[in-house]
DNA sequence: TATGAATGAGCCTTCATTCAT
DNA sequence: AATGAATGAAGGCTCATTCAT
């Protein structure tokens, strides 16, 4: 009985992207996915080739539609407050509703631990670090190596606890976090 | 460790919180535990009614213990700021050596969400919550009814964030913790 | 090879035939076959209603050519020695360079087990009997019912295994092989 | 609903060797071989750790009851016409009965070809070429490097056949293997 | 009370087969 | 007639849980 199916690998990331992001990698089964896309399981491996892997594109894909919406940002000619809140708002949108899945891949057990997931996480880091390079760091954080890394897994993981916790109060959730970042930049912002 | 002097009961304690917490709940079997106890697995149901129960148990337990040692603190007759740093590094040394796993209960994959997680986060939020509760709050932020908690999160999931990143680096991972949460208080700390 | 030229029926065919002798008719997918073949697996079925029957296509065909190079063979004026190696010989290079698959028929696992195989297996041996039919038996053996069937496995079970073992020595093979099978006819061979 | 039970592990060879050798390694499923042996699949792996070891590990385990019972023969001081002929019909019976799988190994597809096979099927030549060891061979086949080598799979493969093929007639088929085996050796036998 | 063998539901993955195009 | 996406049953294996000893 097969179907000729419109946008099935559409459906399949969303799917997997939706479970993924509910109940995480270890409690989602390929025969929920296939459900939720209404495929049958066999469907998913003609777009996938395992679990693992339908987990790291989706995760993947996710953030580069993120990140090409960053740079159109980061390209434009507005001053660095504006910028920054413009891509905190973003992230904050597409954490929301399109449920990029978090940084923490580092935490997703279960998954194996090849180049794939560093090399995703690497690219994360590397990309939303945009968001802070041209603002001036605060004399008394300068000699931190890893200040920029630690201010883009704070913006992360507090964008994805705020959202968790306070899905209706986007403003209010802003306000909180940027106001515990720009802490570490020079009096500008 | 002097294991053979504990009884059974610490010792499934003790080696479930290692493990739960070097692999996380699905992917620790009880199978592991009880070996690493040395117990056969069947005697962890004479103490356990099953693997949730005991997740739950341990995580319920660490914290307790965390908050003993956390009250002392704030029983003490010293100012607010030492308090603070103090409450900080405690909870710091919690996560970073006791292991007391992180706030996170409410994504942790795989475990049955019942009322006891619930209970548990809510005694967890409770008890951090302490730790603020002397220091008086910037007027800006005085109207989020959510501020204490949000602090409370931002606390731990940072705290385990900067620990899990730079495990070595503890007296820059609070410094550049307690600057991005000092910025919601008044001037005096 | 040409295989452009080939029609598809025949593309399948060869294509079977040849996975089927490397892996095995287990280890052999139909996707392989029609990847092998160049076609699509849906066109397959055009062709054969099942594998178990494209299996047995196969086998029947590719002894049918066998047999027919045998006959001509056994219709040539020479004496019974020249024959039986001839004879050999041939079935050595058929088995060798057409792969026509062993008389192991009976012992394909996985194959359903219906007539069919029954028949092949039937005419295979109906076959090779013709090369021992002129050839006298010696006393000792005449009433041995089986033993022209013997010699029929034998023979093939045997030339099967020594091209296994030893592909690159053909003389000595069959030198082995006949050396051993002679000794159940009358002195004349 | 845990039973203890007795000789479960007698059960899964027994169940394991009559499955394999009647439908082959494929088409043999471990709830088939649970089932045979009553006991559930989970049951399986507390003695093998997988499919593919139980195979092995069946196969080595019946071929190492033969050698013991060979080697008992072959230390007999009996002279060498009826150690050969003692020899073949022990290996008879234990094909027949015992069910050790032939030395069709090297043609199990789907099982992972490690050095374990190569071991079991290096192991069974240089067992049952002992039975050969004394008998001289004749001259003409004496630069035949891979004379003993033939003679081992011979043996073997044309003893499989006949029981096969006529399970009933032990005399008649160790009668007629005999004879094609004798023609290489020196008169004496 | 402690043990650990036994259980079997459940998961990932494969692949012969179908059928809309 | 040819295509290949879709199907879903089936297989190997894991592991939380039970219970006879």
């Amino acid at each position: 009985m097969p179907k000729l199916m419109l946008n099935i690998e559409e459906r399949i990331f969303l799917s997997a992207k939706e479970l993924f992001n509910e109940k995480g990698y270890e409690q989602v089964n390929m025969k929920d996915i296939s459900n939720r896309a209404s495929i049958a399981v066999g469907t998913l491996y003609n777009y996938f080739s395992n679990k693992n892997d339908l987990y790291l594109s989706v995760l993947e894909n996710s953030w580069n539609l993120t990140f090409k919406k960053l740079d159109k940002i980061l390209d434009k000619d507005i001053d660095e407050k504006e910028k920054l809140e413009t891509s905190v708002s973003l992230i904050y949108d597409e954490i929301l509703y399109r449920r990029c899945m978090g940084i923490q891949v580092r935490k997703v057990k279960g998954l194996k631990a090849d180049k794939s997931i560093e090399n995703i996480e690497r690219k994360i880091k590397k990309n939303i670090k945009m968001i802070f390079i041209d603002i001036k760091i605060k004399k008394q954080f300068e000699d931190d190596q890893n200040l920029l890394d630690k201010l883009v897994y704070t913006l992360l993981i507090n964008l994805t606890m705020l959202i968790d916790l306070y899905p209706e109060d986007k403003e209010k959730n802003i306000e909180y976090l940027l106001k515990g970042l720009v802490v570490y930049f020079e009096q500008t912002i």
